[in-house]
DNA sequence: CTGAAAGCGCTTACAG
DNA sequence: CTGAAAGCGCTTACAG
């Protein structure tokens, strides 16, 4: 029992009595069309229930309306990223492929570079790090469509291996240690993450500077960092890295790249019989949704990973259809006070 | 300055000095053709970068080579599943597009049939649950390839509203209950995920028959199940439902659906000043990262989801091609013993 | 074993 | 405002 074959323009031409040329008019919206025709057409097209062959029109207009996201592995909240980036790719008309890449950023970066080599796309969005040179320029003229793959990062190494992209917004590190700083805490301790991150460089860079600020201030000739430790993104390395402290680091406020590092913190310090947020006090990054049920619950910032995923695409969009990009936007980023921090002067913790 | 447009069959048969049919059967290994030319032909393809257009091919073949799968916008071990099924759909040469989708099983549904009808992709690979009758009937002839759009769910309601799929073995929720059972414990309480899904279903037919099985056991008449609580993925409700027990209520076993279920249930513990796993112990599933790092450290069920993500795109792929379903295969689950379980005679605790 | 020709379903100059 | 015709880059009977 054969199914029948889709209808095709030719079909609806037939149809509605009119040629193949106008049925593309209607349903494109170019060329010159009377009202009246175009509505019948719509119509007959409706009925039918006619859906365009998007590998026919691709190869006529050269355009695959596809475009990729790439990213990694591990990192979970990407799934947030995706449904953002997912959201705007699908409201533009695009098909989005999704692919995960892993190994070193020389690795990535080939990858990279292959998927935008084959064609099939019309832009490339990787959330992973890539060496900039995969980057189309994003100083090449704006007003005419690309000819090749577009490929865009939503976090990258620039020139000077500073950060850039919606995410890595480190200013809440500045905010964890003036708070924590105003609340009388005076010895601190950066859980870096991965530096082949952007975000975990900002966080490092925001960290050493807020510091540096802190002791160049009135009245805390006192203030002292313990250093950067951790550099991966792995909870057992800030375990033992709390354990590699000597014992008389206490009191100490820790600042830890993310949630899972200040989880690997908690851990350690209860390991070692210090009372949290009596001992130490612990900052995370990313909401991740099992800090609040930490005892004590994770103080962290909540980003808006959905909306970061969105603007990452308006962002691919734009360069994949020659428009002037959209502007960068506020920081989508949010303290959420918790218990790890204690009781902090005019701030209400959140559950 | 002017890209010059990427060879075609038609140039690489040039340059080759052969027919363009012949370029065709080097490349796609069908029709007939000599060892030498073939070499000859690929050694040529290759020398000029030749990509074949796959939207040309697409629309000769009538085959899109595209697959999608439809995910959830919060569960976080989705992108593992993701990761398999991306790998194993890029080795069968498919490219694999993401959708997420949300709202109620009848919106999921519509929309993974709205999906289906577009006719863009051979096959739909649903890792949220959908109504059955969107998905294609497995028991259809295999040996031909299917004329529409295959739809295969990783997890769905069945006839029974049973479960489905490699993710839903409920297994490891007898052990548990046999397990604690054997260390002395007799007071049980499940905390349920959404019933939407097959996987909390399972687990919940499986504690409930598993806490029958432990009463109607030798010796043991002093069982007793506090009963289902829950019935969402939320840890908010775990936590609650914690505080609604009686407080005579301990010592409790709870067996929870997932592993930040089990998080809020050691902090509603914690709250009640219940300690665990003194007056409490709790198991997870999912071996959520953070998990290890908690105080007491959770015990849980590691779950490979990358092989599950794989074993579900090879049912896609081999309904897509009229093949053969692969056979089910072995649990892809293993409970790793933490300290949130307690000494248990015969095991180890994990870190 | 190889090639000439048709055709998949669209869009787009171009002519009327 | 509308239509006839060409062509995007492949694959595949079919003929030799």
């Amino acid at each position: 029992m054969a199914v029948p074959n889709p209808p095709t323009s030719r079909d609806v031409a037939r149809l509605a009595g009119v040629s193949q040329t106008t049925v593309s008019y209607a349903l494109t919206g170019r060329g010159t069309i009377s009202a009246a025709t175009r509505a019948h057409v719509l119509e007959v097209a409706a009925s039918v229930g006619y859906r365009p062959n998007l590998a026919a029109r691709s190869m006529r207009t050269r355009r695959t309306g596809r475009l990729a996201v790439v990213s990694g592995p591990t990192l979970d909240h990407q799934v947030r990223v995706l449904a953002g980036a997912g959201e705007v790719a699908a409201a533009a008309g695009y098909a989005l492929e999704t692919r995960t890449v892993d190994g070193t950023v020389e690795e990535r970066t080939a990858r990279v570079r292959e998927l935008a080599a084959a064609g099939e796309h019309e832009g490339v969005l990787t959330l992973v790090p890539v060496l900039p040179d995969v980057l189309t320029d994003p100083a090449a003229p704006t007003g005419e469509r690309p000819e090749r793959t577009v490929v865009v990062a939503e976090t990258t190494f620039d020139d000077h291996m500073r950060s850039v992209g919606d995410l890595a917004d480190a200013g809440p590190v500045a905010e964890f240690v003036e708070t924590l700083l105003a609340a009388g805490h005076r010895r601190f301790l950066h859980v870096a993450g991965s530096d082949q991150y952007a975000s975990a460089r900002a966080r490092r860079d925001a960290y050493l500077a807020a510091v540096d600020r802190a002791a160049a201030g009135p009245a805390t000739r006192d203030v002292v960092s313990l250093g950067v430790v951790g550099g991966t993104w792995s909870p057992e390395d800030a375990r033992r890295a709390v354990h590699d402290l000597p014992s008389d680091a206490p009191p100490l406020a820790v600042v830890a790249a993310n949630d899972l590092l200040a989880a690997g913190v908690l851990r350690g310090a209860a390991e070692r019989g210090w009372s949290a947020p009596g001992d130490v006090v612990v900052t995370g990054w990313d909401a991740a949704e099992m800090g609040a049920y930490l005892t004590p619950s994770l103080t962290t910032v909540d980003v808006d990973f959905t909306e970061a995923g969105r603007r990452a695409m308006q962002r691919l969009v734009a360069a994949v259809r020659g428009e002037e990009p959209p502007p960068r936007g506020a920081a989508v980023a949010r303290i959420v006070w918790r218990e790890s921090t204690g009781p902090l002067p005019g701030h209400r913790p959140a559950r």
